[in-house]
DNA sequence: CCTACCGATCGGTAGG
DNA sequence: CCTACCGATCGGTAGG
C-alpha cells in the first residue's frame, strides 16, 4: 500500500513553520509592515497559500502570540523546577526570559504592542496567555519581598520588571560586548540593589 | 495695506500641527498602519497636502521624533533646574518622563521601535537626539552610585531604567486606580529598593 | 494647500 | 497548496 500524498503530520509542520516565520517577521518589521507574502516566501510558499492554514493575517498573529507565550511559559516552568531559593529562582527566570527575547526566534512577549491590530476577543485570549506567563514571576517576587530582599511586590513591580527586561530588545546587540548572562546579572542586581556579580571577581 | 493671504507664521503652525498629529497617530497605531491620509484628516487637510510640508512619510516620523525628544529634553532640564540632591533629581526625572509618556500627546520616546522604517542616516540623527536626552539621567545615576544609594551606574543600568519606565505605556491605563505619581514612586522605590512612599502613611 | 490622479502593493478568494 | 485574479488602499505627484 503506497503512502498517501499528503501526510497529516507534514501539514502540522507547515503550520508551525508559518507561525515561526510570522513571529520572527512581526517582531522584526512589525505586524502592519509584514506582508502575508513575506511570510509565505519565508517558508517557500506562494502568496495565497498561508490562507490555507490561517483564515487571516490577524489569526496568524494571534496564534503566534498565544502558542509562543505558552511555549515560553513551559520553558520557565522547566527552568525553575526544583529551585527553592527565591533569589536563585529570580535569576533563572530573568536569564530564561532574556534568552527567549534576545536569543530565541519566536520572541512572542515582544509582540504585545502589535495586538492593537486585533479585535477585542483575540486581545482577551492573548491577555490570558500573558497572565499565565506571569504567575511564576509574581510568586517569586512575593517570596523575595517576604524575605526582605525586595522592598515591595505590589502589582506595578512585576510590570516594571517586565519592562526593564523586554525593553532590552530595543537596544541589545548580540554582537556587542555585553553578554546575555551579564545583562541578566545587571538586571537582577538592579532589582535587589546589590553589586553586580562581576564586580568582586 | 491689507494683510497678505498667507502669513509665514501660520505655515509654521500647520507644520507643527502635522507633527503633533503624526506623533500621536504613530504611537497609537504604529508607523506602518498610519496613513498619510489619517494625518491629513487629523489636522483638516486633504490627502495630498501633508506633502507640501514634508517630503515623505518617513520625513514626518524623523522630524516628530527629533523635535519631540528635544522638547522633552528641555522639559527635563527645566524640571531639575536647581535641584541638588540626586535622589530628588531622580524623582523629578522619572515623574517628568512618565508625564511625557503617559499624559503628553507627543510621547516621542515611544517611537524608537518605529525607526526601523527609516534609513541609516535618519536613524543616526535620531540616536543623537536620544543621547542628548539621556545625559541628565546618566549624571544622576552616577551621583546616586557615588553616594551609595544605587549599587551600580554602569551603562546597562540606565537602559534598564528607561525600559522599566517606557514599557509602562503598554499597560498603564489613565482611567485605572494607579496614578502617575504613584507609578513614579513605585519605580523610584524599585530602583533604590526602599519602601514605596505610600507605605508609611 | 486642493483637485485629480497614477502605479504599486496588499489581503484575501475561487477553483482546482 | 498553486494559479490567477480582484477590489481596495496607499504614498506620492502634477498642475494650479
Amino acid at each position: 500500500m503506497p503512502r498517501k500524498k499528503t501526510e497529516p503530520k507534514l501539514e502540522a509542520n507547515r503550520r508551525a513553520e508559518l507561525l515561526r516565520a510570522a513571529a520572527r517577521l512581526f517582531v522584526e518589521k512589525g505586524f502592519a509592515a509584514t506582508t502575508t507574502r513575506d511570510i509565505a516566501e519565508a517558508v517557500g510558499m506562494r502568496s495565497g497559500s498561508p490562507f490555507y492554514h490561517f483564515r487571516s493575517k490577524q489569526e496568524l498573529l494571534k496564534a503566534a502570540m498565544i502558542e509562543g507565550l505558552d511555549a515560553g511559559n513551559a520553558q520557565l516552568a522547566a527552568a525553575i523546577e526544583g529551585i527553592a531559593d527565591p533569589e536563585q529562582r529570580l535569576r533563572v527566570l530573568v536569564r530564561t526570559h532574556l534568552g527567549t527575547l534576545l536569543e530565541g526566534d519566536c520572541r512572542s512577549p515582544l509582540l504585545v504592542s502589535e495586538t492593537r491590530a486585533l479585535d477585542d476577543k483575540a486581545r482577551t485570549e492573548i491577555a490570558a496567555a500573558f497572565d499565565r506567563y506571569q504567575v511564576p514571576w509574581q510568586e517569586t517576587l512575593e517570596a523575595l519581598a517576604k524575605s526582605g530582599k525586595l522592598a515591595s511586590a505590589a502589582p506595578p513591580v512585576r510590570l516594571l520588571v517586565f519592562g526593564m527586561l523586554n525593553w532590552s530588545s530595543h537596544w541589545y546587540r548580540t554582537d556587542g560586548a555585553l553578554t546575555v548572562d551579564a545583562l541578566a546579572d545587571a538586571a537582577v542586581s538592579m532589582l535587589l540593589n546589590t553589586a553586580p556579580r562581576g564586580a568582586d571577581s
